[in-house]
DNA sequence: CGATGACCATCTGAGCAAGTTGGTCATCGA
DNA sequence: TCGATGACCAACTTGCTCAGATGGTCATCG
């Protein structure tokens, strides 16, 4: 039955993307054979080239599909709480988000030995750039001005780019060598004031709007996480 | 006579300085020999170990003279116009410093390959760290504070820290790859309305009030600037 | 006909030899 | 007498080579 049979597919698929996230986290791109994957999650090689065409597009999937989590993280503490919306709140989430999952940590350049020759040329942004995350954080900008949880007196690009640097500078600044650091939480809770202050409207927003924000937002990160999903494979 | 023989001394100082510049910044750390700098400069090999105990020491003088002579910019400025101690005209102002200045660009790892090794662990921050210039954030913030310049609503180390993102982010997304980027004015423009935002007052201080904090600054960067000198040779 | 692993062209990196370089110090000459 | 010098050397780097490993293919199997 072909649907029992697509079913079998997906699983393998899941073992093999398991075994290459377990291997790539405690060893390193370069380290990780195609060997290794294939023999831990018992599978013949070539079976492995039945559902990626390279190395390199099984763990981009890994890195999409991560991308992805995070993105449904997201989406459902704003379908529980849509007070999440609020810039502040929201990009407070993301930080955590990221900082507290090792391979997004990776992804971000935390630790350059562990993506090596994968990212591009060792610049996490850029990495961040090539997953859409780029155009998402302008969509969200503008749903988040559209309904007035934002304010509009600079144009969408700018903010854009001064939150790109405040949400990269963030990270950077969480890779210090030693040197008495504040925690993630402390660390999260600054750069929510500073949003707040920097792109805020002082006036709280009404209940009903934030709802409707919450909506569309949602729909946009479910939008986002389906089509990283459906590049796989 | 001894003076003059101690001037003979520091041009000699000087004059191996300025060729390490120019041979760093067109060779790269690794690339340039003490041999190198010795034939150019016109001196044996060993003299240069009579000014410096190492080659590291050399160029560390540099990166200091370096941060030295934007510190001196940045004072110069200040003095000619006492509105500059604003924070948002401030950090914009030191934002076009670095990123105007070839050495201060790979102080701040716009490109690794310069420094190379002298580069601790390849982050820019950690270098900074090591220039000092945590140390004269905080002291510029206190100071800021202490006029009422900025805000008081949220600790001075939450602010060092927001700022210290603010910038290392700006910083990073300078050298992003390929991309429509904004002019560095443009970017110079965006990081000062978000630290305008961020930290300071609604109300626009009175005339007295800037000029006693320029005084205060002028005195500081004049005071760190001695101090970075200082520690020459 | 999907799955497999032997197979191969290409790449990697350990190991070595030859060349360089940072730093020293015996010697020089003012 | 003493600052300046460059020949010298131990430690490191570089370029090279080749055996072994690796990504990807495809004839064969069940």
């Amino acid at each position: 039955m072909a649907a029992y049979e697509d079913e079998q597919h997906r699983a393998r698929a899941e073992r093999i993307l398991a075994v290459a996230q377990e291997l790539l986290l405690s060893w390193g791109y370069k380290r990780v054979t195609i060997d290794d994957i294939a023999r831990r999650a018992r599978v013949g090689k070539g079976t492995i080239y039945l559902h990626w065409k390279s190395k390199e597009a099984l763990f981009m999937d890994l890195l999409r599909r991560e991308v992805a989590a995070i993105l449904d993280a997201q989406l459902h503490e704003i379908r529980a709480e849509p007070m999440m919306v609020l810039p502040h709140r929201m990009f407070r989430s993301m930080f955590l988000l990221h900082t507290g999952r090792p391979l997004a940590r990776a992804i971000l350049g935390e630790e350059a030995d562990i993506l090596g020759a994968l990212a591009p040329d060792r610049l996490a942004p850029s990495l961040a750039r090539v997953l859409g995350l780029t155009t998402l954080l302008t969509g969200i900008l503008q749903a988040l001005r559209d309904h007035g949880l934002m304010r509009v007196d600079r144009p969408l690009a700018d903010q854009a780019h001064a939150i790109e640097a405040i949400l990269s500078g963030s990270f950077l600044l969480t890779k210090l060598p030693s040197h008495e650091v504040p925690t993630l939480e402390q660390q999260a809770d600054i750069l929510a004031v500073t949003v707040r202050d920097a792109f805020e409207r002082p006036e709280p927003p009404d209940r009903a709007t934030v709802e409707a924000a919450a909506e569309r937002l949602g729909a946009m990160l479910d939008d986002m996480r389906t089509q990283l999903l459906g590049k796989l494979s």
